[in-house]
DNA sequence: GTCTATAAGCAGATAGAC
DNA sequence: GTCTATCTGCTTATAGAC
């Protein structure tokens, strides 16, 4: 990416590229420090321990992941408009930011107590607003634990699923990127239609 | 589970439930060893290699999470039943199977040459069959790319991403259960809608 | 701040007795 | 088949010079 950054920013540049891609268990210290260009002692003096160093990538992670996410679901903005806007932050946020989400939800999975504690801090997810406005927009008929999911799953699922997906599908990386671009709108479509 | 299982049996019993959570890396030998009630030295008598145990582990788990879908989608059923019978199917397993959609996904994920091997084995997904039927129940309205994504989706990441899901709708493991029932029913609606 | 060299501990794998 | 004891190599982490 950047070339002049510092050493502790280019540290955590290649160790969240090398955490993402082989996470905690898997990854090596020596390895982040080649890819850095420097060596396993500065690691250490910049992080004191791998977990530290781990820690900073998964934080930095969960936010990109959920944070904006929070604050537009817990706005005020009209229904449509909430979930369009959702799906096209997600959807670029997850195109810009590879294998972010098979990371985190790995994490969270093998460390379900880190899900209470980020959840205690930043501010829960508020399901109330949401649910006012799915009522409102559906008459009723609609359930907002179900949409959320939904919304969420047609989302975030093809990046879980990149591998397996492009295979099925036959696309190469250029063709599942505008497929990606494509799905937003068909995203729109299925979650506001009323079937 | 079951306590009259062989020690190879046993071993592979207690090595899934620990691959499924910890995944290759983060598995020791040892923790295998010590819940199936033998020694290192046993493992290594019965698998050779930590690879290897682990790949038998993996195989078991693609079959199980992969294998009936194919022959499913590849069948002659009539569409709302191939639907209907996907989402009954893939959501049992996975209530039964717990771990195994994150333990395949970030598998693949890790180590995509596998996808290839896997499926030039056990024969493809043919979405022909699953096309025509689309294109005809939705009179070319809907995509099977697309439609194929959702239900995939909507079935599994409820699974991926449960602890998460689980502290925001507040729900214990009993009322989650419950849940993922009743989601069965919304998911046919769903997808077969013609909205 | 950055490096080299090394300590200390751990984990996978094997030898060999029973 | 099952065990104990041990080897070997790797990995994190630190000591200490510059």
């Amino acid at each position: 990416m950047n070339e002049t950054l510092n050493a502790r920013d280019k540290i955590l540049e290649v160790a969240t590229g090398i955490f993402y891609k082989k996470g905690l268990a898997g990854a090596r210290m020596q390895e982040i420090a080649d890819e850095a260009g420097l060596n396993k002692a500065m690691l250490h003096y910049y992080f004191k321990t791998k977990e530290q160093l781990f820690n900073e990538v998964f934080e930095k992670a969960f936010r990109i992941f959920l944070s904006r996410i929070i604050e537009l679901l817990n706005s005020d903005k009209l229904l449509r408009n909430k979930v369009s806007d959702y799906i096209d932050h997600t959807i670029d946020s997850l195109v810009q930011n590879p294998g972010i989400s098979i990371f985190v939800i790995q994490e969270l999975n093998t460390n379900p107590e880190r899900v209470s504690k980020l959840f205690a801090g930043k501010g829960n997810i508020n399901l109330a607003i949401f649910e006012k406005q799915i009522s409102e927009e559906f008459a009723g008929k609609v359930n907002a634990e179900m949409f959320f999911t939904d919304m969420v799953a047609m989302c975030i699922y093809p990046f879980i699923a990149q591998p397996m997906l492009k295979k099925i599908f036959k696309k190469n990386d250029a063709a599942y990127k505008a497929w990606l671009q494509e799905r937003k709108e068909w995203i729109k479509n299925k979650l506001l239609s009323k079937g």
